[in-house]
DNA sequence: AGCCAACCGGACGGGGGCGTCCGTTAGCGT
DNA sequence: ACGCTAACGGACGCCCCCGTCCGGTTGGCT
């Protein structure tokens, strides 16, 4: 599930490559994508030529150590569109995606900015966001969700649950749990609600270099 | 209104001290407080030692540059306050401050993250915040706004307002336009909301380097 | 046990930002 | 018109990050 058959990687080669993705993970969480290398390295008690053996590239690296909270967000929408209520699922999975993202810095990060050079994740992002298309038309159609809700609504939102990346951890995840309230409060149907101003185009979002 | 006395600077210095400025002011605005110092200088013409001259630190380069957009900030609360219905004041100051902030990201990195050193925008930050506490409390007794709104709601915000930066200007008003309107929505008391999960101490904001 | 290739990490050169020094230019007062 | 001095900016040394090369080490197979 890790590697290809060039090559079935020494023992120790494999142990230091385990240890370079935890210290990546770890990095990558508190600090975010901006980390230099070789301070993933030195936290991994490895050189950086090793590093840049394993990982040539800090986007590879990147891909191999956000993988878990990929299939996360993946199997989080997946249980949002199996909810029989879609009101229901919407709210699930506006709630789990904050409370992803608020755990990691560097997740938030590169699942929101398409990275400069293709990234796996943009797919990943593309199904998320279909389906999750999928599951407001649903919502709305039973009368929970507000009309004039857009998909661009949910990116902006994202990109603002971004912006809370400046407190500590604990503190993070308790700020998101409640923006994802007021959130929701905020796309709940109503009948006061006044109309919204127009939308702005998000998706070609100029990251302004990542990595 | 700018110098104090001891020296009344001479023309050619105040109209460099002049152009540094109005470079610092567009390119805070469009790339955030890191872009150096350098680049500052060059985009003024003007060598890196007059830039140093003139203004020591990054910071007091800011405070100045900054002055209309923290001036305005205040008139801007003010107006809220003075509005017969607190509610609708309430809603004029998050819009613009929304509106604001979306102008130059520079100033909103200035704003929310309390200098590592002492900073002039401190103060003038507590006071829209004191002013802002004043007139949710009218507009809650006034029964327009939730009763379980906090303070640090509106920071969260403000947070998440800094999160959209990501995307070009224009489309960043606009954007920001829409998700006020949608933060308003989330902030109106209502007889259908569900409570709210506890707040997360934000003042504190370890801001994590920003100069 | 012994060998070989896979693997390691220290060291190198390049690039860029930082803050400061100093020889030169030019504003301004007489 | 002249000179004094504030003001200028190119150049310097420092540090940090980047990606790569190479001589020494070690895992694993026979």
């Amino acid at each position: 599930m890790t590697d290809r058959l060039p090559h079935p990687l020494r023992s120790d080669a494999l142990d230091n490559r385990e240890r370079i993705l935890d210290a990546a993970r770890a990095l990558f969480a508190t600090e975010g994508l901006n980390v230099p290398m070789r301070e993933i390295a030195r936290h991994a008690g490895v050189g950086p030529a090793t590093l840049y053996r394993r990982f040539p590239t800090k986007q590879m690296l990147a891909t191999e150590a956000f993988a878990d909270e990929m299939r996360a967000c993946h199997v989080l929408v997946e249980e949002g569109l199996a909810e029989p209520d879609p009101w229901r699922g919407f709210c699930l999975v506006i709630e789990k995606t904050c409370e992803l993202h608020a755990r990691s810095r560097g997740f938030t990060e590169a699942f929101m900015s398409t990275f400069p050079e293709a990234m796996d994740f943009a797919a990943e992002r593309a199904y998320a966001l279909r389906s999750i298309a999928e599951l407001a038309n649903r919502a709305k159609d039973a009368g929970h969700l507000r009309p004039d809700f857009v998909l661009d609504d949910l990116i902006l939102m994202l990109m603002a649950n971004r912006g809370i990346h400046t407190i500590s951890k604990t503190a993070r995840v308790a700020a998101s749990r409640r923006f994802a309230a007021l959130v929701i409060q905020a796309f709940r149907a109503s009948p006061q609600h006044s109309p919204l101003p127009p939308v702005a185009r998000l998706s070609p979002a100029a990251p302004g270099k990542v990595m």
